[in-house]
DNA sequence: AAAAGGGCCGTTAGCGGTAACATAGCAAGT
DNA sequence: ACTTGCTATGTTACCGCTAACGGCCCTTTT
């Protein structure tokens, strides 16, 4: 029991006792059985996140975010990965379940029945991340991509382009990337414009993606004057590409993505772009199950955060 | 007892107690405790992962490799981030050990002295990756990043090149960087080749970085006529750079880089570099800690893989 | 001097499962 | 009929730790 209270600095123990337990752990290369420990007490410092991918840039600086704050509150967080499989992400939030973790960080509001129902049973703080057009579980910290679809299509309108075309992932479970083109071609509906053109694809190296994608629009809708893509990676290969073949780039062929990565501070040109708040969503979300959150606020809360829209160098100046 | 059977299907329990016994558990929305599962039988189906970073595009990789082969051995991966501190990674290890993982996989062969005791105390498979150039205190899956270097020294000088100048990251523990120029150099010496110039950057965006190190580089060292990078975003930065330039690529100067990420596909024209083998090494550590390497081998192996040179379009032929 | 209080350390009873063994019930072998 | 052998289920004793409480001893208060 003294062992107990020395290793985990709680209660008193002389300076004497500690010292010499210290000094025996070390010799015997002790480590604390967790398994026991968490059982004893009922309490387990892990917080479960659940992510669709990693190779995507964006998830590894959520993560950031959210150790960041984790850090420093003895909380330690464990990834699961999902492929964008919602079968999956069942599958790993039962397992992550089971070792009674004492929050949940997951993308995305949506999940099958029997993940909403393990959820909303499990009794501890849950935040769902990275989007907020929809109805949470428990907390909800993102953006919305709706508006963020929607905020895009109005400056590209703005700016006089009128043939738009939209090229994205062929991925039925992004719905991220879904209601962002929605949003989109809900506010060129608006003004009696609809997309010149539209083009997917999955799996690959995006840059090179977006590289064929644009060749292959450019060539069957020549008369498209933006290029509006889902994702930053292949719009930076559609940049690449365009600069190659000589297209006036904002002039004849405007060009934005999604997300503001880091990568594209190396391009020839700025690629317009608008970020997902990410380290931010990944902070929040943290201080969320940390229970750092101002005002004991009970949970339940739903964060929206305004991304910010960069111009960069591929949308003319209205 | 029956329903412990049921869950984890061990042991003969009749077909309708079982139905029973399920149709119970789904009512309830029960979800076992692995804790104490993992208590009483001394079985923990966690396998620990510890990386440096995963903003490197290198990583994420080596754990889809890992995750494929575990996915189907019942072995959950649990991924820790050290950001390249060996005290992180101390604290790191301690916190998983602590959990009792049946294999812990963990990057390179230098770690503390702490924690290279509790990794030889720890008494299950440890799995040292992505480099072999040292003494494993287990087993260890990687190539020779010495070697490595050696090689690309060798292509570039049998490429003709001699003003050399190598670029990489500032980073005291990243020492397979180290090894590479190490064996690059050691290659060039022999030959009576020494660096033109050297220039190291931390932080920021990798593509940005490489552009302007390169600038600096053939600002400094107007005569060099090789690039060495150390790895391929800085390398892809600095091609974007020459490209733009006009500097006649790989006439004028070559380019290199390390890794052979997917990304350089989609460049204007293809980085040489050299693979890691990530995919691989991630299946191979998994194989090992699972157990399903073949011949019964005890623990112990040394995998060394050979990475392939990829000569792209930025060395010109000899 | 007795009571009260605090510092320090020990004892006991679980936490929620599982290994190992025990038991019950029934069909088949002799 | 009696053993044997199998399947299906139940019992018991932990796994290694911590919450809760108890007790000792010394100091301070009244």
């Amino acid at each position: 029991m003294t062992v107990s209270r020395v290793l985990r600095n709680r209660g008193d123990v002389s300076d004497a006792t500690r010292e010499k337990v210290l000094e025996a752990a070390r010799a015997l290369g002790y480590v604390p059985n967790k398994i026991a420990g968490a059982l004893a007490s009922q309490r387990v410092n892990l917080v479960g996140v659940i992510i669709p991918s990693l190779s995507n840039m964006v998830f590894p600086e959520v993560l950031t975010g959210i150790s960041d704050v984790l850090e420093d509150t003895g909380l330690q967080p464990v990834v699961g990965v999902t492929n964008y499989l919602p079968e999956r992400e069942e599958t790993v939030l039962y397992e992550m379940l089971s070792w009674r973790p004492s929050g949940v960080i997951l993308a995305g509001l949506e999940h099958t029945e029997v993940s909403r129902a393990m959820l909303a049973q499990a009794g501890i703080p849950i935040v769902e991340i990275m989007d907020i057009d929809g109805t949470p579980v428990d907390s909800a910290v993102g953006i919305s991509h709706r508006r963020a679809g929607r905020q895009m299509a109005e400056a590209i309108l703005a700016a006089g382009y009128r043939r738009i075309a939209f090229l994205g992932t062929q991925m039925p479970n992004d719905h991220r990337a879904k209601k962002r083109l929605a949003g989109f071609e809900e506010a060129l509906a608006k003004v009696g414009v609809t997309l010149a053109d539209r083009e997917f694809y999955s799996g690959g190296s995006a840059l090179l993606k977006g590289r064929e994608m644009t060749a292959a629009v450019l060539n069957r809708t020549p008369d498209v004057d933006f290029l509006y893509y889902s994702n930053d990676m292949i719009g930076a290969g559609g940049l690449l590409f365009c600069l190659e073949a000589g297209i006036d780039v904002p002039g004849k062929v405007g060009l934005a993505g999604f997300n503001g990565v880091e990568l594209l501070d190396g391009l020839p040109r700025k690629l317009a772009t608008m970020d997902a708040c990410r380290l931010q969503v990944g902070r929040i979300a943290a201080e969320i199950v940390a229970g750092k959150r101002p005002e004991g606020i009970v949970g339940g809360e739903v964060i929206e955060l305004s991304p910010t829209l960069q111009q960069g160098d591929t949308i003319r100046k209205a």
